[in-house]
DNA sequence: AATGTAAATGTAACTCATTTGCATTTGCTC
DNA sequence: GAGCAAATGCAAATGAGTTACATTTACATT
């Protein structure tokens, strides 16, 4: 209740993102970006069912929506090394993704510095002209995780 | 038989690559090494059978294959957006890759500045608190392509 | 060189993620 | 509100990758 403003707010922000696109606004739509919204961290199909708990459709209805939203440029599809892809709301700041190999915790970051990487690889190469993307992740040990196990030292 | 003595000699390098780590030297094995050796990419499983065209076992021998050399660090797998995973010989030269998005030509590129990147993501960073590892992919244009398609403007 | 043993292989069957065909429903335009 | 394309659900298909198990092979030991 004391998150109803709040919640119209998105729901408003996810027809538009979809309308934009001409695409249909839906029940199950909108709850899979809203879960997305919320989560602040990329999922996969199978975390986006459990969440949205049967309100998102069946399962092929969700793998046909991050497709075309991944196509239309809602959504990102990042690979952290699990076995599947997740996927990710496409905001306005760019960012990459440092993520705990022991527990799986995410955390974003930016200033990656990939402009100054494609300049200078783009300089060295013979064959490429234009960098257009870039895929960036970094795998560590979060606080948590090094505390539980110090023999990490080698 | 121009190149039996190159060829002996990497033969060679395989055979102390296998047995540093235990594992047995089969034909098969050796043949995989070589395939990726002289192809200097990043190959897919299915493109490892085709190019050992049958000298390199079954399509199961090879899974477990590249698993047992990714687990003892002799391969590491890359995405490179393909729908499945690519796997190349680790070296003493750490490198990335980029990939045209347009024919798919892999080049690798090296100096990532990866280091200086995770140490500010770690000053920065609550939770984090080690960095193991980095994956950086840069998609881009290759010049046959870019200049095969000039509308790309926008 | 013969032999014992664990590792590697082949075949077939299996699992699981993702896709496709098709009939039905639903959002949206007029 | 009617009509149509897009979206959905279900069932079945596809395809990558794995596992079980029987057989073969590499290689250490003698």
């Amino acid at each position: 209740m004391r998150q109803a403003r709040h919640a119209s707010t998105t729901a408003q922000e996810s027809r538009a993102l979809l309308t934009k696109r001409r695409l249909k606004v839906t029940k199950a739509r909108l709850v899979v970006l809203d879960v997305l919204r919320s989560a602040r961290r990329p999922m996969s199909v199978h975390e986006l069912l459990k969440a949205a708990r049967g309100r998102a459709g069946g399962t092929v209805t969700v793998y046909r929506m991050v497709n075309s939203f991944v196509a239309r440029g809602i959504l990102r599809a990042v690979n952290l090394r699990h076995d599947h892809l997740d996927y990710e709301l496409i905001g306005p700041t760019d960012h990459h993704h440092i993520v705990c190999v022991k527990c799986g915790l995410i955390e974003d970051f930016t200033g990656c510095g990939a402009g100054r990487m494609a300049a200078a690889v783009l300089k060295k190469s013979r064959s490429f002209k234009l960098v257009r993307e870039h895929a960036i992740e970094l795998f560590g040990t979060c606080r948590s995780c090094a505390g539980a196990e110090p023999s990490s030292k080698k």
